[in-house]
DNA sequence: TCTGGGGTCCTAGGACCC
DNA sequence: TCTGGGGTCCTAGGACCC
């Protein structure tokens, strides 16, 4: 029988945090969104003092209470090389390892010898010994079994951090005493809708006749059913499937009001999108730009508006930031207080698959884009860009509690000193 | 003063074709 | 009085995830 496993790490970018900081051990840790907006993760203690996921940084900080708080600006490069470890670690244990998330991974762990429990523990120790990042480890017979597993273990602290939701009869226990809600892919409004028709526990759920569940859930929600029944629906994919798309987008640290700011942020957003695309060895062969104002003030005048194009496939930042700016022309009001802006990146494809005869690309332009790309390897992002991603950027997102890059930029790497 | 960013999948409905 | 049927493709929007 095959055996399904999910490994997730426990409050991840405030532990990734902790890792290269022992001071933090026990403390309450906070880390907040991009523009240091809302908390995104929160260490236990955080959670105790009640600070809420998604709660605005700005609301909660000024409470007496939370003067204890370790508050941190998201540092993405960090938590995403973490990741990376936790991934390589978890390969010497499992035969195959599905990342589902940065901080969650898929196992297979069919037919392995010896205690499965115990084996789970051996690998939670390993990681943490390993990358300093504590994890939770359920498993079933299907994805959406050992997701549910993974839950319990990580919201029971009498589980020790594993739950085994293999043998049906315990599975029903739990059943029959958890919200439908816990359930992965149900969300708020699903579980609004299975409620007015008397269905809240996933006993009554797994139990509730298909074609009702079809009629409030759709497909989505008969998979589910049969993946909760045991009746596996959801593969374990080792090789992670070719994307769709691909954004940057961002809220401001103060408002822009001026084309020529505005400008300079889809050009920035436009630039750092093809890096992404050819990082990834991608085309794109279609193009949105969208700005908005804020949208909790719409008593300051509320504007949002997109427009997107279709175009020769190509992951050329010029062309790409050429077309950005044509698109923000057609959507660009003056006289609005914008707070957030962006560019997507859509029809994507291998690098030069889908060219016709006539829009093959130059070997100089490719021949530029490879020298741009190693340059701000070389000497960090933005140091060689187009002239009109400009050098002000007053506008750029706040990120006033920064860490250190301790393991990928080699200028904030950790000292040790002797004395 | 201050409220994230980046994805996925599914469905309905319109345009278009024969 | 009668005014087809069935297919594909595309897009927008909803719901979900972390």
């Amino acid at each position: 029988m095959t055996v399904y496993g999910l490994i997730d790490c426990n409050s991840f970018y405030c532990s990734c945090q902790r890792a290269f900081e022992p001071r933090l051990k026990r403390l309450p840790v906070v880390v907040l969104s991009n523009n240091d907006g809302c908390a995104i993760a929160r260490t236990k203690e955080a959670k105790a003092l009640g600070i809420k996921m998604g709660e605005p940084c700005h609301l909660v900080r000024e409470q007496r209470k939370l003067s204890g708080v370790q508050w941190y600006s998201s540092n993405y490069p960090l938590y995403a090389d973490m990741s990376r470890r936790v991934y390589q670690v978890l390969l010497d244990h499992a035969p195959r390892v599905e990342p589902y998330s940065i901080d969650e991974m898929f196992l297979d762990l069919t037919g392995l010898p010896g205690d499965l429990s115990q084996r789970c523990d051996d690998m939670r120790a390993a990681v943490e010994q390993i990358t300093k990042i504590p994890t939770c480890v359920g498993w079933g017979p299907t994805k959406a079994i050992a997701k549910l597993a993974n839950y319990i273990a990580k919201d029971r602290p009498e589980m020790e951090g594993l739950c085994d939701l293999t043998n049906e009869q315990t599975r029903n226990r739990f059943y029959r005493n958890l919200p439908v809600s816990e359930v992965w892919g149900i969300g708020r409004r699903l579980a609004a809708r299975l409620d007015d028709t008397g269905i809240r526990t996933i006993a009554q759920f797994v139990n509730a006749p298909p074609a009702h569940i079809r009629k409030i859930a759709a497909i989505i929600g008969v998979r589910l059913q049969a993946e909760l029944r045991g009746e596996s629906c959801l593969q374990l994919s080792e090789v992670a499937a070719q994307r769709h798309g691909l954004a940057c987008t961002r809220s401001f640290g103060r408002p822009i009001t001026t084309h020529s700011d505005m400008s300079e942020a889809v050009t920035g957003f436009a630039v750092r999108a093809s890096e992404k695309l050819r990082a990834e060895k991608l085309d794109a062969a279609h193009v949105s730009v969208f700005i908005q104002t804020n949208r909790h003030k719409r008593d300051e005048g509320w504007y949002a508006n997109q427009a997107s194009l279709t175009c020769a496939p190509t992951s050329n930042t010029l062309a790409l930031t050429a077309i950005a700016m044509r698109l923000l022309r057609t959507i660009w009001k003056d006289g609005f207080r914008y707070a957030k802006a962006g560019v997507m990146l859509n029809d994507l494809a291998p690098a030069g698959t889908q060219h016709t005869l006539f829009d093959i690309p130059s070997e100089q332009d490719t021949a530029l884009m490879g020298t741009m790309d190693a340059v701000n390897q070389r000497f960090g992002r933005g140091a060689l860009r187009p002239l009109s991603a400009g050098v002000e950027r007053s506008w750029r997102p706040r990120q006033n509690m920064l860490s250190p890059r301790f393991t990928t930029n080699v200028h904030e790497i950790m000292e040790a000193s002797s004395f």
